[in-house]
DNA sequence: AACTAACCGAGACGGTACGTCTCGTCTTCGC
DNA sequence: GCGAAGACGAGACGTACCGTCTCGGTTAGTT
């Protein structure tokens, strides 16, 4: 017998503020829902972040602004739950076998979620809403960062286990110094975030991970 | 010959669209021009980069929004100029003779800005206009960013040519790698932006640099 | 034979839209028709008639929108039945022998329940929306005005028979001049609508039914 | 030379809540000001006035809804202006030296213009507003009743001065019989408001104002 | 006694309009 | 013609109700 329909974990996050008169999961119409979220995202497809507004969103899923508001705080909310699915499943956990190749997978496939798709443009979008807004900033990193650090962490770790890395690596800081690099070039935009970046970073940084060569 | 009141080098950037009937540069208030950056620094200060916008620094400044809209562009070109002289001026040139310390020095001065003053929240509202409007994109870059990779990169540069450091270095992987973590980590939040982490980043990133040991 | 809980007459003007899927009045539920009445009742007492909503009154009475929805057409339709039969019931049936006192006592009666009760803001509420509604307005004048007039006619018609008044007397129109003065005053609010007033409306009116005096 | 384009007399009454930062009334866009007369006179002709309201105004008359905001405190201000010149100018001043011939002519353009035209659904609802907001009110009274009352008042005092009518009359309560009459009619629907029951109710209430006949 | 129809509470839903806010442009003064 | 002041068209904001609908649950009448 499986649980009567709960709520999904992440909406304990952000998607309805739970601590007034929260409204009948069980109720939610499946249908509405499923439009909201795509309407979302063609629009944020065709106007960027900026540009998408919940009354838009409401008139293009051809649904009452209130039904909106009713489950979702904010347009970031709406963004985030649009993104969820495709960005938290999105993240590969390759294990190769070898640290660079690790990498440079992982590397690789947030490069091109952030320039190939839309989500780059969003994610920028939430990191300036997450500057006012503490809550749309924990979710965003609960959704977009966590999963992709952890694993990131994880194959360092495995790295240092199999003796490729040094073990006195501090791996907070080599997985801020990953993908910092990345995010960086995603939201300055002086040089291009392609794979050839990608391969040269990695290279670049795991020469000062890896045990000493002699 | 030479111009009386020249108007200054960033202004043909963001500072008036110089295409459509540019106004008269000679017989620009220099009384309102500063209360409109002084009020724009102080709403900054008070509400954030979010809680900015023309008509609350117009009304601040005891100025007509025409005279904001006249000489700028948009919200981001005025906090921009706010911050101009400020955060190009405040560029240090460290010079100790040593990769490490004149890293450390640079960077520690970037966090400390971006952390302990209000530039950090300038700098995400600025970064996410940016998505939007190429303009204030580039003027961005041009302000914030050139400047110091500029310098970080003749930092790198002279620590080869002193045989400190790796002939082989790709120096613009190598920045992109020390300035993305700390934008990470100003953006993301998700550890905190300090003094500790900047000389460790220095460390350990170093490592991947310096010439092997033995 | 006889039905068991019939509905009241009333019902056939605005209580349900009788031609469509009427409901099964024998299971009405009781509670729920006086908890929503006795809403309705103290809402238009606090906030007037503006401020009764339909909404209002289910949340008020602990009853489901639907349910209100099922038995009445709209707002005035519940506001009605509130007032129908202490409104109904309080018409007075005056004989004193003497027109002059008949009428005093009938419009006497009228005026305090229109100023002294909440009836005087339902009763402009419900001629506003008889504008709109027809239904309203002919209910309206069924519950309001329809017993009034009657009951004033055969006090005009009785005074004719002793010869009291002139027998050439319109008597519709005379019926509207007697209370049309205290609608009047009721929804203009130019001037106070209290006994004294009334007392000299009827002198004066009478003047002119009056057989010739000499 | 004449002032400088003062803000007219009805202002003080309902345009623009004059205790808040007023706006300026000699930069008021006529254009704009006509046009949302002009679009709400026919928003009203068309849906009556409960179908009237303040977007649809705007939209009709092109213009932001800020602007009627401005200017006006509700829907009820504008259709008041919308009316005022109309009703206020067409208050005819009858001299013809009877009681009865002036008090017909006075009615019966009153019952015309409150059946013929789209006056009589807007004096509905500017009524049922009137029980609300005391303001709105007070306005009503001003421009539509007084003007007329106080003619009608002259009427009758000129008919006792020339003899016709009782000295003993009270002006008030001959006036409220007088006008009340019609307002019942528009506003109950019980019976036509013509010219025929016009005259049959100046005729009878003569009855009782005129000086004995012997 | 079991069935079943429909009333009841609850409230989600697609909508409309509200009155407020801010945007960027346009207009009118005074200097 | 600059600068102040602010009216203007535009449109999104978040809220309140509208009237319809769909849920389980609970009766009340029928079989």
């Amino acid at each position: 017998m499986e649980p009567p329909v709960s709520q999904p974990s992440q909406d304990t996050l952000l998607n309805e503020a739970t601590t007034t008169k929260s409204p009948d999961w069980r109720r939610r119409c499946p249908r509405a829902h499923q439009a909201i979220l795509t309407a979302a995202a063609a629009l944020l497809e065709e106007k960027g972040y900026a540009g998408v507004s919940i009354e838009a969103i409401a008139q293009r899923a051809g649904v009452g602004k209130q039904t909106i508001y009713r489950w979702w705080t904010c347009k970031a909310a709406v963004i985030m739950e649009a993104y969820a699915a495709q960005a938290a499943k999105a993240v590969p956990l390759p294990n190769t076998g070898a640290v660079r190749t690790d990498l440079v997978q992982m590397l690789s496939h947030l490069s091109t979620l952030l320039t190939q798709t839309t989500a780059g443009s969003a994610v920028i979008g939430l990191i300036a809403e997450s500057q006012t807004d503490l809550k749309v900033a924990e979710a965003f990193r609960e959704l977009f960062v966590a999963k992709r650090r952890a694993a990131t962490r994880a194959i360092l770790a495995s790295g240092i286990d199999r003796g490729e890395l040094r073990s006195t690596l501090n791996l907070d800081v080599a997985v801020d110094a990953i993908y910092g690099a990345v995010w960086y070039r995603l939201l300055l935009k002086h040089a291009p975030l392609d794979e050839a970046f990608v391969k040269e970073l990695v290279d670049q940084l795991l020469l000062g991970m890896e045990v000493s060569r002699e």
